[in-house]
DNA sequence: CATTTTTGTTGGATCGATTCAAATGTCCGC
DNA sequence: GCGGACATTTGAATCGATCCAACAAAAATG
């Protein structure tokens, strides 16, 4: 009974109180959001009408209008939502956006943009102060997309020349030339590239036009890296395969494939994430090749699960963590300015990696 | 020169665009949101005005006032935001709750109540339409604090008696019963359990005056489930070691170090989480025990990680992703009923139980 | 007792949009 | 030339709060 009264009444609104309380509606606000100023009789008083109707507070909906700032942070992708809690890479991401955000009170919208309806509560609609963008893919789409919302935001990864945007990224070409050099100071001089998209949606043997006109220049530096630092060991790099996957399973398993069903195999394979060197050394094992015996595979990331898979990863690690973090509290000390920063990556050898076979 | 007076410049409103293209508020409103009703050449004229004075679109600030639906929905935890990304069982839920959210194109808060301070943007000034509880421990302040809301929520984990909060959970009973018999059936009869807690912040052996007084129910039915089952088959279960730890590292390696201690050693261990499960075996393979030669562990939750560790673990399924399905379901689709949906659980025999050692 | 200070309360303006009943205009047929 | 049908546009009301200048009453001061 009551609950059907409570179902068509409309919901109570603070000047209801106000008005039930015989104050005027400024008091009434004063009871909730500055109680100290009201005096103690009057406070008490607006308060017990509050809770007598049933009052849920003062909405936020209406305070924030007023107020402008929503506190809170979205974090937006072109991958489904369950991209942030499936992702390794995401997940480091967002331990350290959540560490910012709980040190001052922030919350986090999960944003996503791969739904292109029109009903989505995506980048036009979401009620954030800022962005952090996960530029993995599509980065270009989405930095276009949030720009038009003039609000605050950091790209992740700097995958852009476009210098009006804030990004924190890491050096993509000292980080390729740490792993290019490792491999072949092993011995390595027959290589494979797993290689992350040059532009969107393309997969298959990447040609050297394809790489000249690389959209995404993270991928563009990291092959620059690898093949500069090979170059000084002697190695052709013209000859090596560079196969353009979309960073899951199916394109990476296709790549593996088609660069095992080469010619001369290679004995060193250059993945541009550690998600793909994963899968690599599940597909080797399955084959019967024994990383790192007949094959090393040397990641490129740093996420916490390379170290857990057998063998143990040799991969370039990114401080991914530290990243979220700064993207964070980019976004909540927004000053206004552009900031571009380049964080260091690190070789951390583990037994992916070994000696080339002789002969 | 532009930036200085941009930066000094309030942000232009639709009212500004409605009044430079000499139209009103009404008819540029209409312009965005329901352009096909406006005169082409007003509708051109509109937005070319727009554009020119570089306005950012509706602001979701304003419109969601009117609308009063945010189109998303908070999930809430009384642990830090980073929960949401490092614990298994989350995760799996984060996904089915994902899943449901891309599917109408909804939104994703996070929420975090581990922080008491007033600044933080907790359950009180979620901008959501609706919550998601996860009621691990402190769940009844969370709902509680939900209450106050007045807004649709449902809770995960029927851990209540409360028949007037939405909930969905498993089976405990049933479930526990499957693990213990599962043991018992190898010919177990030492046992000890990792319990959860039976109210908060408690740790330690827990007494039956402690169970009897439980709070939280969700502990108390697996304790019940197990007795039961183990009664059956003539285990003394006043006997029994009946540990409370806080589902995390320190605590249960405390617990284990506790219930080791003691006289007999047990020969199966009965874990109320999959996580508990995990470091238990972690612990045992460092302390030289054998799993499951000297002691076997059944876990409950049935997270991915159990799949993958060495040995793989037994445990107690619970379909978790269809769980976040559901509940942010119910949310979505929220029509003022209370709801109480119990799912089934599942034994899945893994590696990490054996039969009883002989003598 | 008059004057200043302190303390508490008021009510209009504002935040930025959407909605809808009413007004206006246009075109057509008779 | 008039009435009706239809397409557009208008502008006031509304959503739910906060802020602040002005005011009133009580307390402190000379």
């Amino acid at each position: 009974m009551a609950s059907l009264l409570e179902g068509q009444a409309r919901p109570i609104r603070l000047a209801d109180i106000a008005k039930a309380a015989g104050v005027s509606h400024g008091t009434a606000s004063n009871v909730f959001s500055r109680p100290e100023i009201v005096r103690a009789e009057v406070r008490e008083r607006v308060k017990a009408v509050a809770e007598q109707m049933g009052y849920a507070g003062p909405d936020p909906k209406g305070r924030l209008l007023r107020a402008g700032k929503v506190n809170a942070i979205g974090v937006a992708t072109t991958e489904p939502l369950s991209y942030f809690f499936d992702d390794p890479f995401a997940r480091a991401m967002m331990a350290g956006i959540s560490e910012a955000c709980d040190a001052t009170g922030a919350g986090i919208a999960l944003v996503s943009a791969a739904n292109q309806e029109k009903l989505a509560w995506n980048i036009q609609s979401a009620l954030v102060d800022g962005f952090v963008l996960f530029c993995i893919e599509g980065g270009s789409r989405l930095v276009d997309l949030t720009r038009e919302r003039k609000l605050p935001f950091v790209a992740l990864e700097l995958g852009f020349q476009d210098e009006t945007v804030s990004a924190i990224g890491v050096d993509n070409v000292a980080g390729a030339r740490l792993a290019a050099r490792h491999l072949a100071e092993l011995g390595h001089r027959r290589f494979a590239i797993l290689s992350l998209g040059f532009a969107d949606n393309r997969t298959g043997f990447a040609t050297p036009e394809v790489v000249r006109s690389a959209v995404y220049t993270g991928t563009r530096d990291r092959l620059a890296g690898y093949f500069e630092e090979l170059s000084r060991f002697g190695v052709d790099t013209t000859k090596i395969p560079v196969y353009e996957t979309e960073n899951e399973e199916r394109s990476t398993r296709a790549g593996l494939e088609a660069i095992f069903a080469k010619g001369e195999p290679p004995t060193a394979i250059l993945a541009m994430s550690d998600r793909m060197a994963l899968i690599a050394i599940d597909w080797l094992k399955a084959r019967g090749l024994d990383v790192p015996g007949d094959v090393s595979i040397v990641g490129f990331d740093g996420v916490p699960d390379g170290a857990l898979c057998i063998p143990p990863l040799t991969t370039i690690a990114q401080p991914i963590t530290e990243i979220g973090r700064r993207a964070a509290r980019m976004i909540l000390d927004h000053d206004g300015a552009v900031r571009r920063e380049t964080m260091g990556v690190e070789l951390i050898v583990r037994a992916s990696t070994g000696p080339a076979r002789k002969g």
